[in-house]
DNA sequence: TAGTTAACGCAAACTCTCTTGCGTTAGCTT
DNA sequence: AAGCTAACGCAAGAGAGTTTGCGTTAACTA
């Protein structure tokens, strides 16, 4: 018999105290110094509950991860290709440029996430794929999602990680711009 | 009056031990477990020397990837563009799949290296710079520094760390070739 | 080659992270 | 509304991480 779980109320309010507290504090302090024991200080949460729940920051980061996942943020549906394009790329280069983004790459490069992640990137795939699809039905030559992965996202995200700021949104297009004429003039 | 260095001979043994201890180890182990009591063990060099000389694993890790970076590894010079990107490219999907090339994104990552990193960055640039630059005398139409930096390494840093796996040879010269298509048709 | 002392090895002491038992609070069920 | 117990707070204790004093080794200098 397993025990009965209770996600609602006072749970709830601790994993979101949490997840706040490590937000703030990746905002100020450096990436070396975010302890357990600070977050239960910024938090109000006790350690011990801490290490009870995700035992250690990775697992708890990992939690975080998965939780914004999940959320599923919606792929744009603007009626053009490049309206689409455009404001996905955006997008991007908003979230990147937060702490939440920091923490998806590193969860990414460490690796140490379980399936969830696997099963997210799948899905965003997905619905990338769905818009690069609805752009072919309305007889525009969408780029395929490895292409609109490669000339766009991976920039935004290279820039992000390696120049420190994240790209503007001029930027961006310009980036949209490449990907789109990737194919010459379109016939 | 300071201290007099002593950078050779026992010292330069216990560096490159310590240095080799770490890498091996992020071949075996997860991230997470990496710590300076296994890096002591498996080097053979005592705990309080590596706690004396480098303070904490950030410190160890950040020497790392300062010494890879003051190597300065030559630019390829084959005689032709197409030559040059696709020796650049195939050696950077290399080097990114290595450990090392895991230090140095996570270095890059948190931030906290001195002004090596940038400068480093730059010394780089100006290479690879020179390299387009010889492709221009040669009448080539080189792309831009930026262009090369988004279209050909960004994508190569991507896959290896949001797909688990370097980008084999075939990929890398397809986006060598996307590069060099960029201006449409050469003149 | 001999002297000087930086750098290292060793071990004890110390600090901090993490675990665990127990009493209290508050979701969830009936 | 009352009972049951998951989840939390607290504090003591175990354990791992880090520091420090001292003797030894071995670079560098003269």
């Amino acid at each position: 018999m397993q025990p009965v779980r209770r996600p609602g109320g006072r749970t709830a309010r601790v994993r979101t105290a949490v997840h706040e507290a490590v937000l703030d504090l990746l905002r100020e302090e450096s990436w070396d110094d975010l302890s357990i024991a600070l977050v239960a200080e910024r938090s109000g949460v006790h350690q011990a509950t801490i290490y009870r729940r995700w035992g250690t920051l990775s697992g708890l980061i990992d939690d975080m991860v998965n939780e914004q996942l999940s959320q599923g943020s919606p792929v744009p549906d603007t009626g053009t290709l490049r309206g689409d394009l455009e404001a996905y790329a955006l997008k991007v280069a908003d979230d990147v440029a937060s702490p939440m983004g920091a923490l998806y790459v590193r969860a990414a490069m460490v690796g140490s996430r379980g399936s969830e992640g696997e099963v997210y990137l799948m899905n965003r795939g997905l619905r990338l794929q769905a818009m690069l699809d609805r752009a072919a039905e309305r007889g525009e030559r969408p780029p395929t999602l490895l292409e609109l992965m490669e000339v766009v996202i991976a920039p935004l995200y290279y820039h992000a990680i390696f120049f420190g700021r994240p790209v503007g949104p001029d930027h961006a297009r310009t980036l949209v711009d490449r990907l789109l004429s990737l194919r010459g003039s379109p016939g």
